[in-house]
DNA sequence: CCCAATTTGTTCGTATGTATA
DNA sequence: TTATACATACGAACAAATTGG
């Protein structure tokens, strides 16, 4: 008689809710896999399929005689969301200018995108991205300002770490996912003054949603890169 | 003293080699995971997490009460590789019109992607992907003419299904993983004519390198699509 | 229509190997 | 060395879907 969700989804779901809630904060390791199986009564194995999705997405890491940690935004996690490189696919780290913060009102596109309600409050944050010295993305972050309580300029271009790390450890945001669409469209002047090319230079768009661990959607991000010696990679199974 | 690779790789290497030695034909049901556990001489358990990954990958697909089966490319399956969508990101099959067939010897570049030696011959195709009746992308396809003896303009123009059904029926190439890169480019006189743009127009150009199962490359491909009213959509986890 | 055989899906429990502290 | 934790592997049982009689 059962027609119920399997156990291991439901103590997914479990650890997806605890971890959202910030009861294991970046870094930590979660209860070893028998503790887990005791608290929650099953068997080692359903633990292990419970976690098996949440480690290949990136969530957690497994690493043998240590336990399962909850993953920080580290550069190396983060880059997992970037993907402009050189023509040769060499990663390389980019760095980042900040350029201005403000509070706006969201347009209705930008509302439907986020799941809000039309006009709510959003906080804008630019900045430029640089690979090997030279600028090649413009962007532009969209964050409902509920999510990010007494987020300001200040608090986020002296952030040490990448954004999405910013996200986690000041406001429990864990950033699991993404989904973009890209264009080719011409720059507007101001956009291609930024990168350094002439007005109407043809540009890659970007248009990113990304969700948190546990689905909801958190940041809405423009960005405009100069392709002419970069490419965005792109790789499917 | 156990610090070989496990097992379930090399049931899972073993698996591999045997769909892309075409022991099992797209649709054929692999044999039921006893039979399997028997042959390989190793518990079930140990024949699911070998198969686990390809079915992720979607190479098989495995139906409680029937089996599991060797995946074909039929549309629904190719279209895990189709990204170009309307805004609102309703996925739309395209339709496909035969441009031309031809032979030709690779450039230094397309030798280096492809992993063969400089000059070796190559088969050149070239169609124009319409979505909702318009002209979405033009694409050019180029394979390894040792990968499919025998192909011309008639019997690829000819096929029934899509290009990567094509590869596996009659070439026994099952692509399962692609690389992409994306670039904004304005279009060539030539292309933008085809999409029914203006010259120097901004085009999406991907350049995408397509494996079979077994890790081999097995197709080259560039495109130039018009992203004025579609997008190349993106989602990773 | 029901029944039985087959096949995958889920869950359990256990044992051993290997990496870490 | 010892204890802990994950990695691999085995075997068993039952549930659920499918198929064919």
């Amino acid at each position: 008689m059962n027609v119920e969700t399997p156990i291991w989804r439901q103590v997914r779901a479990a650890i997806v809710a605890e971890i959202a809630a910030g009861e294991f904060p970046p870094g930590t390791p979660l209860p070893a896999e028998k503790l887990l199986a005791e608290r929650f009564g099953c068997a080692i194995g359903t633990i292990r399929r419970a976690t098996d999705g949440l480690v290949a997405e990136g969530a957690l890491t497994r690493q043998q005689g240590r336990g399962t940690f909850v993953a920080g935004h580290t550069p190396e996690r983060s880059f997992r969301f970037f993907h402009l490189r050189p023509a040769d696919g060499r990663p390389l780290l980019p760095d980042t200018q900040f350029l201005d913060f403000a509070r706006l009102k969201a347009t209705p596109a930008q509302a439907r995108a986020l799941g809000l309600a039309p006009t709510a409050p959003l906080l804008r944050a630019r900045h430029l991205q640089c690979l090997a010295g030279e600028p090649a993305m413009l962007e532009e972050l969209w964050l409902p300002e509920t999510l990010f309580p007494g987020l300001d300029g200040q608090r986020f271009a002296g952030r040490p770490g990448t954004v999405y790390d910013l996200y986690q450890r000041e406001f429990g945001l864990s950033v699991t996912r993404i989904e973009e669409q890209l264009r080719a469209i011409a720059a507007p002047a101001r956009i291609a003054s930024r990168l350094g090319l002439a007005a109407a230079s043809p540009v890659l768009m970007i248009e990113r949603v990304a969700f948190a661990v546990d689905g909801k959607p958190v940041e809405l991000r423009l960005a405009w890169a100069d392709t002419t010696s970069l490419a965005y990679f792109n790789s499917r199974a």
